[in-house]
DNA sequence: ATGTTTGTGGTAAAGGTTTTCCATCAAAGT
DNA sequence: ACTTTGATGGAAAACCTTTACCACAAACAT
């Protein structure tokens, strides 16, 4: 790897004006020796080394994402909205995956901090104890999180509770008497958000809550499947809200496996509007929310808080009921 | 952040102690020193910085992949996979997205290379042409490619055309006559291996190549459903092979929104087999390949390979054929 | 004629680490 | 008593960059 010095010498300069080239420096330097430099330059196919400039400037242009797993759609949508903006940027993105294991979370936070990363973006687990806050250490004022967290870091929220709701609402107006609920992992404060929004929702319309008509599971659509079927056989609802799309899917699966048509005899709805929902068979209604905005939000806002200018603390997205076949056919296929 | 100098100030020896306490050095050092810095450690919490380290070593463990869409389920299951096995190793992975673009490629060879990143996975799109070759430049024999590429590097290879024709011959021996193709772009590898499959099949058994059977798209299941509509309009083929899970997917919304049933009426076969096409309805017959496993296998290599050891040249994923429903209705709905 | 600004370029420090080479001391060998 | 060896620790170089500071000449102002 060709070195400024290389450049320099070759172009019969100094390794200060070679930089100042390299940097458009306002310093001075004559068109000539800037035209030697760009030609040295371009010889060697010169790029400066990020990591002497890092040491140095105490700046690397690069950020972390800790999330779950990034084989999961929702959290790859995320990923991608970050990535895109954190390339308009000039970042680099280390990703980071942690199954929600905390002592996996603590050990890329020190990954981060060894590697002088210049800021973190959290989504997916809760951030909780002292072992966590204090490895963040010198990075605790550039971390962005998605979601509600137990500390107050600034944070993309998104509006599980409200979307819940909505879905909830949907249903009860579809007139479904036993609606049930297959969730996720407590672990998880979005998946907590959303049965919340359930129970809100049950309890505003004077609904029973029994509460065996809820199942927790692990937002996949395997677990989905599985939960559903147990619902199906034992509990028999007309109607099952899922946490998330791939849990909908498990449970649609479930549902036709039994014999089940649905909407007719099971009313579906999911939570995110993941990529291929809507072709699903049947359609999926479910509760959109925008998750490449909030990546993308969630890194604009790491941008900023980096450069300490327009500390922004919360940046609110709402989510949208998507209605689609899964609860209630429509008289002709068109989308 | 403390330095090995605030470590060393404060355990009173010199920072090569230090040095030597951190990294197990066989440079002798006494019982009580050891002991004494190994507190001043905790005390100050100390870490060492990666960036002095790397540009001192010229090594950074870190490595890069570059793949054309992380949000595409298909490249986001490889990098769990290089992922896992990076952390294992210790490694770092930075994570690019080139939606295919020549350009943006070249960009984040360069980037790596400023960053010294110690070695680069590529998946997806083609490496081909001078420009990309010389931007490699030291990198490039640290270089390991998923996929058949132009240029000759170390290679985790998937038998694309043998999964093809196996999904061919499946529906062949289901009797389909009309068997149409809904596959990628040129630019990707991949999608014109899975054509060749399925064009090979279909010329061993001696059927006649009326290439109107077979459209390019993108690989989106929008794309998936697009194509399957004007295809079943015009051509009514009584089976859609489609290059990958997402376009399957498409394409039966496609057939149930045309009233087509599936798989009486239409029979579709995926390839990818991604987390949830068993529970798709009804769940996909595809063509699995272990892309976790992909990714892992290419990580190993690139290990071996920065490593000098074990110069593996090839590795090579073999596929399996998974009949499930969207071609075949089984007797009894059991997975 | 003297002092001041402007244009241009170089020197050297600093950033944090690892490791080579020395230095010292005590114990062991001759 | 003298040399060798082993244990232990420190000083300093090297990795590559940016930038503050200095130097020098030419042009300009007084």
């Amino acid at each position: 790897m060709a070195t400024i010095r290389d450049v320099a010498r070759k172009a019969n300069v100094s390794i200060a004006t070679v930089s100042r080239v390299v940097n458009n420096n306002p310093h001075k330097v004559n068109q000539a020796t800037r035209k030697k430099v760009l030609e040295a330059i371009r010889g060697f196919d010169y790029r400066p080394n990020a990591l002497a400039k890092g040491l140095l400037m105490k700046k690397t242009m690069t950020i972390g994402i800790i999330i779950p797993d990034i084989s999961n759609p929702y959290y790859a949508e995320i990923v991608r909205g970050v990535q895109d903006m954190a390339d308009q940027y000039g970042y680099a993105i280390l990703l980071l995956n942690t199954d929600r294991n905390q002592d996996r979370i603590i050990r890329h936070i020190y990954f981060l901090r060894e590697k002088s990363a210049d800021g973190i973006i959290f989504s997916g687990g809760i951030i909780h104890g002292e072992k966590v806050l204090s490895s963040l250490k010198e990075l605790i004022e550039r971390v962005v999180v998605i979601g509600r967290h137990k500390v107050d870091f600034p944070a993309v929220i998104i509006d599980n509770v409200g979307g819940a709701m909505k879905a909830t609402q949907h249903l009860i107006e579809l007139n479904h008497k036993r609606i049930g609920f297959i969730g996720g992992p407590d672990k998880s404060t979005t998946a907590k958000e959303r049965v919340s929004g359930y129970k809100n929702a049950l309890i505003q319309r004077g609904y029973p809550m029994n509460s065996e008509l809820t199942r927790k599971g692990d937002l996949t659509a395997r677990s989905g499947y599985l939960l559903a079927k147990e619902l199906i056989q034992k509990e028999k609802p007309t109607a099952i809200f899922a946490a998330n799309d791939l849990m909908a899917f498990g449970a649609i699966s479930a549902a036709k496996e039994s014999g089940l048509r649905v909407p007719e005899d099971l009313a579906v709805v999911g939570f995110d509007n993941i990529l291929f929902s809507s072709y699903y068979v049947p359609p999926l209604t479910t509760v959109e929310i925008p998750m490449y905005h909030v990546g993308a939000a969630a890194m604009e806002m790491l941008v900023n808080l980096i450069a300490k200018k327009n500390a922004e603390k919360l940046r609110w997205f709402d989510t949208r009921l998507l209605v689609r076949d899964s609860t209630a056919k429509r008289k002709l296929g068109k989308e």
